[in-house]
DNA sequence: CTTGACCTTCTCATAATGGGAAGGTGCGGG
DNA sequence: CCCGCACCTTCCCATTATGAGAAGGTCAAG
C-alpha cells in the first residue's frame, strides 16, 4: 500500500505523513524497489491513532508521548489517563478565554449602534477613549 | 518617547511593534536623529487598540480591518458590529470545538482504570481496537 | 510508447511571536 | 571626558502544523 492510500484509508494527508516521518513521529516507512513508501495494517493503524488524537486536539508532541505510553508495555492506564485530563484543563482554559471574549464583544456590541451614523460607543472604547 | 517605553505603556512589545510596523500594519514610526523610532500619544493609542484587540482575540488582518474602519469617517457602527460578530461566532464554533473534545474524552477518561493495570480501554479505543 | 496518475525530495509559505547576534547610541557616574 | 550599561538598530533563525509547488522518477493502462 502506497502513501496515497494510506492517506485516504487514515484520513491523515500524504504530505503529513511524510512530515511525522521526517519529525520522527513515526516509523520510517518501508520502501519499495523505486523507493516508494509502502505501508502495512499496523502503519495505518498508527495513521489512524494520530488521526483520532489530533481530532481530539492533542498536539503533535503529545501524541508522542501517547504513542510512547502505547508502546511500553508497562504503562498504566492512570498515565494516559494523567496525559488525557492534563489535555482536557487546557482546552477548559481555552474554553474559558474565549467564553469571556465572547461576552466582553457582546457587551461592546450591546451599546453599538445598528443605524449608520459614524459614532461607535464599541469602536470608541477599543479604541481607549471613552464616549 | 523610544519603542521601550512605548512597549512598556502599550502592553505590546517591543518586538511585535517591529513586527507589525514591519507588515504594514501600523505607520511607520517616526525616526530620531540616530534612526531610533520614536512615538507620540496618537501612536500610543494605536498600539493599546492594537493591544487590547489581540486580548479579544481578533487576528492581526482583522484589526487591520478594524483599524480602517476607525480610519474611515464614513464607517458606520454596523459595519464594526459585523466584524465584531462575525468574530464571536468563529469563537463561539471553536468554543464548540473544544468541548466537543473534552466531552469525548471524558467519556474515555471515565472508562480508563485509575489502577496500574496496563490495560486502558480508552487507548485502545483510541488506538482503533475495540476493547 | 505515451499518457496520466502517482510517487520522490526540496523548498517556500502561512500567523504571530520569541530570541539572538553584531553593531550603533544615550546617558549618568567617576 | 570617557566608561559602561541599558537601550536601540537590522537581519536572521526557530517555533507549530500544514498546504502547495517544482522538478524529476515510476507505474499501469491503452
Amino acid at each position: 500500500m502506497h502513501i496515497g492510500q494510506a492517506a485516504d484509508a487514515s484520513g491523515v494527508s500524504a504530505e503529513r505523513i511524510c512530515y511525522y516521518e521526517q519529525i520522527d513521529r513515526i516509523d520510517a516507512a518501508k520502501r519499495s524497489a523505486a523507493a516508494y513508501r509502502v505501508y502495512n495494517e499496523r502503519d495505518l493503524h498508527a495513521l489512524r491513532f494520530i488521526h483520532r488524537a489530533r481530532q481530539l486536539g492533542f498536539s503533535i508532541s503529545k501524541i508522542d508521548t501517547l504513542l510512547a505510553l502505547w508502546r511500553d508495555r508497562q504503562r498504566s492506564s492512570a498515565d494516559v489517563k494523567n496525559v488525557a485530563m492534563t489535555h482536557v484543563e487546557e482546552l477548559r482554559r481555552k474554553i474559558a478565554e474565549h467564553q469571556s471574549m465572547v461576552d466582553t464583544l457582546e457587551n461592546l456590541a450591546a451599546r453599538c449602534d445598528d443605524g449608520s451614523r459614524p459614532e461607535c460607543p464599541a469602536l470608541a472604547e477599543l479604541w481607549g477613549v471613552e464616549p
